[in-house]
DNA sequence: CCCCGCATCAACCGATCGGCCGATGGGGCC
DNA sequence: GGCCCCATCGGCCGATCGGTTGATGCGGGG
């Protein structure tokens, strides 16, 4: 059953010139995966999947300057190239999974993951099947058994004003509503992050990565 | 003047796998620097310094599971093999610099860094010269000009509680002290943030990684 | 010994918050 | 047309917060 199929070509994306070194040098072990192409940014992954048609672009969520991953993501999947976007980051937050997912990304590793797990995602991925990180995966499980703090845009407004540490006379006039209705969107916001001050909802949006 | 030195001899310490194959890739290039050893945690990486001497610790300062790097780099730096610590990471918070300095590390760069400048950085911290990386260095200056928010111990515990969300009367309870000193702190804790709400305090203290 | 930073506490007061009730209107879905 | 989610608003009230002023004690450094 092992018939010989062409590499799967690959396109990496991160900002740290370290992390690309080492998807580099970890891939090129392996004799049926061929790294095309290297972009530092997203705007940059973008142009290059477009021109290269890589098969799997690795993709980091934290990009630094210019758009981040999720958006990222977004745009190669909407292109035309048909591209399959495997995320490989850091973190494993509840929102940067569900946003990078709902993005239309194939798969989710964490960076701390081995290299065997790395190339058999990738070659999972070239083929559009999806693989999860083993705690990435328990968390997604979760999820389906508790649909938890999902908030809306206005609540995420709120929230980011929250963050800035404004009054809810300010948040208010920032949004243009009154007061009454900041106070019933942070009840909300209260109820769903399961906590009852606003420095608690500061914390959880923070630690949650809720907020860009 | 080239006279030819022995290779400069260097450990790893990071806890994903991708980041030291990365290093390992890039420092494989330069014949004079040469790779002993690979540690996964901080605990690893101090027995590995012990036994094997390298010259210069790569070092991340989140690494998961265990002790942190700030920790590593103290009990390297404690230690009699003679080892200087530089730290390569991701952030360059005001915090984090600061307590890696404290810690003893001979110097700080950013894995978003051009390889030239990291190879050049191991050069000199062998020889037990600091480095910083540019965006490092202009805080490092910019905190000589104005001393900035140095939370005292105290406040940080104040600060701590706050982050869970808690009222003025648990924040007091938790700490065995009355409510007023709490309000006290407080009230020092939003001029050294340069904020005045709890929200904004939380917000700061998350953003600048004051807590643990 | 004096000064200063740090931590501790007290009393007061106006502003704000958080929780509670209920209400309206728009938009999507079946 | 009904249903539900979302966003919007109002009023009420007790609890909490934030600012202010002032005070005590302890330890280190000059």
């Amino acid at each position: 059953m092992t018939t010989s199929h062409p590499p799967v070509r690959i396109l990496l994306c991160d900002d740290h010139a370290v992390v690309r070194a080492g998807l580099l040098a970890l891939l090129g072990s392996e004799p049926d995966i061929e790294v095309v192409g290297e972009a530092g940014s997203g705007e940059e992954a973008v142009a290059l999947t477009a021109r290269l048609t890589p098969d799997v672009v690795l993709m980091d969520l934290q990009l630094g300057e210019g758009i981040d991953g999720v958006e990222t993501t977004r745009r190669i999947v909407a292109g035309t190239a048909g591209a399959h976007v495997l995320v490989l980051t850091t973190y494993d937050t509840d929102a940067d999974i569900t946003r990078a997912i709902e993005a239309g990304a194939t798969g989710y590793l964490l960076k701390a993951e081995r290299p065997e797990e790395l190339f058999a995602a990738i070659r999972s991925a070239a083929q559009g099947r999806t693989t999860l990180s083993p705690p990435v995966a328990s968390r997604v499980m979760a999820r389906m058994r508790a649909p938890l703090p999902t908030l809306t845009d206005r609540e995420r407004d709120i929230l980011g004003q929250l963050s800035q540490g404004l009054g809810n006379r300010d948040i208010a006039r920032a949004l243009f509503i009154s007061e009454a209705t900041v106070k019933t969107h942070l009840g909300r916001i209260y109820d769903k992050l399961g906590v009852d001050t606003r420095a608690g909802a500061v914390s959880v949006a923070k630690e949650q990565r809720l907020l860009p």
